[in-house]
DNA sequence: GCGACAG
DNA sequence: ATCTTGTCGC
């Protein structure tokens, strides 16, 4: 697929914080789809050197079946360091890379890490759906910012995640007496329906097939 | 000022 | 993210 929106890329915290709110006021919070969601994908990253070589593997798989029907990968020089709050400024270029040389768009893409559950609410997902104008997902490991009530046990219970008095994200159980995954609106997806395409994604395990396919080959060497 | 802190 | 084996539990 063609990438056309680009902007620069920022050296330091306080560049990237600029570029962060100018385009937080693009994210839509709203179901926007183009087309009925038949591709699904998976992005994930690794690192080689040291971390100064950066890895990005997209996986696109049929949906609802989750069937692989294509992948790649890429390799750039890692540019930005991981902080807290800027982890898209390191690993957004490589996935840009790995996503050009895709053949089938994908309707939806579910980010590895948050969404608009971010300090500035433009999390990796946000920031790669407005650059690719692509709906995102955000599906995180673990807790960026935000609170929330404890949850049940059993898979598809979920909570609102909250931040300064607004519902940022749900914490979401994928799988019963498994730890939960965190769940927000990259751009063009609501939140209910993030955490639909999410649980259809993970029939088997904690984290979504996308991005479990596109983990084995960003790892694998 | 003191912690917390996606991958 | 990455360095790393076996092991506990369903």
């Amino acid at each position: 697929m063609k990438i056309n929106q680009h902007h620069a890329w920022p050296a330091t915290v306080e560049e990237a914080i600029v570029i962060q709110e100018q385009l937080r006021s693009q994210v839509i919070t709203q179901d926007k789809f183009k087309e009925p969601v038949q591709y699904v994908a998976g992005v994930d990253m690794g690192f080689e050197a040291d971390g100064t070589i950066s890895r990005a593997a997209v996986a696109v798989l049929s949906f609802p079946d989750l069937q692989v029907i294509e992948t790649t990968l890429a390799h750039r020089p890692t540019t930005f360091p991981y902080i807290p709050g800027f982890l898209s400024f390191r690993e957004i270029p490589a996935v840009l890379d790995a996503l050009e040389k895709i053949k089938t768009t994908p309707n939806i893409i579910l980010c590895d890490g948050q969404g608009i559950a971010h300090p500035r609410r433009l999390g990796i997902a946000c920031h790669l759906g407005i650059l690719i104008d692509i709906p995102t997902i955000g599906v995180a490991k673990s807790l960026l910012i935000g609170k929330h009530e404890e949850l049940p046990e059993t898979r598809g219970s979920w909570q609102p995640l909250i931040h300064r008095g607004e519902t940022i994200g749900a914490v979401l159980r994928t799988r019963t007496k498994v730890k939960p995954v965190y769940v927000s609106s990259g751009n063009r997806v609501s939140l209910p329906t993030a955490i639909d395409y999410v649980l259809r994604c993970t029939p088997k395990y904690r984290l979504p097939e996308t991005t479990r396919i596109a983990d084995k080959l960003a790892s694998a060497r």
